[in-house]
RNA sequence: GCCCCCAUCGUCUAUCGGUUAGGACACCACUCUUUCAAGGUGGAGAGGGGAGUUCGAUUCUCCCUGGGGGCACCA
């Protein structure tokens, strides 16, 4: 028989990390297993799903390339089949009509946390109830809810994650699986669904477990063969606790804006819970699909690390192909306002001569990156003009030297106004100008470095030299001058001013 | 309150009775180096507690503790 497994998202938020995760599962075992893998949304409570949602998880699914192979289903579909499914249950007996009013089930609710122990007020309500009664109350047109009636013994399974998995039933309520509205209930459509979806093998949360003895008493009900189950642990927030908005960013989509490249998402969902039993750390979609196994699923919850995540987004990063990384870097500069329009000239005004080349960009910003909006912010420098300084570098590379730092600009100005624009002739020239100069390689191109990139971290000079270009390169160095003229100018009347007259001896 | 699940470095994890308890992230040194990354080397860092079983327990059993989840005419 060949593995059906699903993912059954309701569409009341965005797609949750622990949902990801527990769809990424799904999907690894039916790829690896050539099975199936179904997608069904859980849409039955009106109220807070939304087609909004919907579209969100799709849209969160097919972002992480967990790719379904039938559905979407929607369970608000099946209502007539879920309808179905209670009678059935009602005609065999696995299931009563119950008449209480709210103020009864109130009550009894109330009476069960006060007792301490389950109480099965409804059903002895409906037990006491005559036959005519009940016909008397059908034809009135009074309402009632379906309760599946909870027989006596114990459920048991054998979970592919937990092993062994027993309840006593007399712990499982007498749970109602047909509202008074004529509507179903989550457990019911849940087995309805799956049924009719011929899953083999549920494998979702392990906050199911609970729910599984009730729903498997349904499978026996409507005399349908009970699938396997497997449930997954769940995914903790850093102070342990279920992983929710006050942990910040939960949702898939969020760590789409921040630059995490879908990828490094999915192999580091797929360490959360579950290891390959080696060393390996980083693994592409294909070699998680190869090493996935159930039997290596843990029982523990895992902590969601952001730290590690990012981390392995950045081993991703460097590991991608320059050219498949180009249109996701380009779009995002796009979308900052540093590119313009397809075509359009890179930067604003430039011309062929300046164009910085992309790629080549890509290429050396890429290992220094741990996610696209980082590489994006690394990238910037080289697009816009003037380059914006930042000011801890400026002060001190330049400030703390003005007149050196002025010589070194001019220096390397002459001497670069002739060089061949290439890496190897241009670290010639600049390292014996740093030779000359005497002040040491390092003092000189951190000094060119804040001119050219406006910071003191960046790629190899001379690659950046290369990169901007001749043109660009001088005129920056020139604008670098100019910044440090005024600024020499500046400070000193402004240091004069402060130094009382009377001080002076 | 009741039921259930879980328990190795701060975090993710390896170990399927015998290991100096291994790796990764983060952290700290050092190294490489024009800076920043990346890389390399090293360091610090763990079996919650108590009983058993056993020649021997992180590993098997039980209890405690701790953490988590579930107890709706929500999903």
């Amino acid at each position: 028989m060949t593995l059906r497994v699903r993912f059954a998202p309701s569409p009341t938020g965005y797609l949750h990390v622990g949902g990801a995760r527990t769809a990424l599962f799904n999907w690894l075992l039916a790829r690896k297993e050539g099975g199936v893998f179904i997608l069904r949304i859980e849409d039955t409570d009106r109220e807070r799903s939304s087609e909004a949602h919907t579209q969100a998880i799709l849209h969160g699914l097919d972002w992480l390339g967990i790719t379904w192979d039938e559905g979407p289903y929607f369970q608000s579909e099946g209502l007539e089949r879920h309808r179905a499914d209670a009678f059935t249950l009602l005609e065999r007996g696995w299931a009563y009509r119950d008449f209480s009013t709210p103020e009864q089930a109130a009550q009894d609710r109330e009476e069960q946390v006060r007792v301490g122990s389950r109480l099965r007020r409804a059903r002895e309500r409906a037990e006491a109830m005559s036959a005519d009664e009940v016909e008397a109350r059908l034809a009135r047109g009074e309402p009632f809810a379906v309760r599946l009636r909870v027989p006596e013994g114990e459920t048991v399974w054998e979970d592919r994650v937990h092993g062994e998995m027993r309840f006593r039933n007399e712990e499982i309520d007498d749970l109602v699986i047909l509202r008074s509205d004529g509507t179903p209930t989550y457990n019911l459509a849940v087995v309805s669904d799956d049924v009719a979806h011929g899953v083999t093998l549920v494998m979702r949360g392990d906050d199911h477990i609970s729910n599984t003895p009730k729903q498997i008493l349904i499978y026996r009900g409507l005399g349908k063969p009970v699938p396997e189950f497997a449930h997954v642990p769940m995914i903790l927030g850093p102070d342990g606790k279920r992983l929710s908005k006050r942990h910040g960013a939960t949702a898939v989509g969020d760590y789409e804006k921040e630059g995490i490249l879908p990828e490094a998402m999915v192999n580091f969902l797929a360490l959360l819970g579950w290891s390959p039993g080696d060393d390996r750390e980083v693994f592409t979609r294909q070699e998680l699909i190869e090493a996935f196994s159930l039997e290596r699923v843990l029982k523990k919850s895992a902590v969601f690390d952001l730290e590690k995540l990012r981390w392995l987004n950045g081993q991703h990063l460097m590991r991608m192909a320059t050219a498949d990384l180009l249109p996701r870097v380009e779009a995002r500069l796009r979308e900052a306002g540093v590119l313009l329009g397809p075509g359009a000239p890179s930067p604003p005004a430039g011309d062929a001569a300046t164009r910085v080349d992309l790629a080549t960009l890509v290429e050396l910003l890429k290992p220094r990156s741990r996610t696209l909006e980082d590489l994006v912010a690394q990238a910037r420098p080289y697009f816009t003009d003037p380059v914006d300084y930042d000011r801890p570098s400026v002060e001190k590379h330049w400030l703390k030297d003005v007149s050196g730092a002025r010589r070194r600009l001019e220096a390397a100005m002459g001497r670069l106004q002739g060089a061949p624009w290439e890496a190897a002739a241009l670290e010639a020239e600049l390292r014996a100008l740093a030779e000359e100069l005497g002040s040491g390689a390092g003092k000189l191109f951190q000094t060119l470095r804040v001119a050219l990139t406006g910071r003191d971290a960046s790629p190899g000079l001379f690659d950046v030299l290369v990169l901007l270009g001749r043109e660009r390169s001088l005129r920056r160095l020139e604008a670098a001058l100019a910044y440090l003229r005024a600024e020499a100018a500046g400070p000193e009347s402004r240091k004069a001013s402060l130094t009382p007259p009377d001080e002076a001896d």
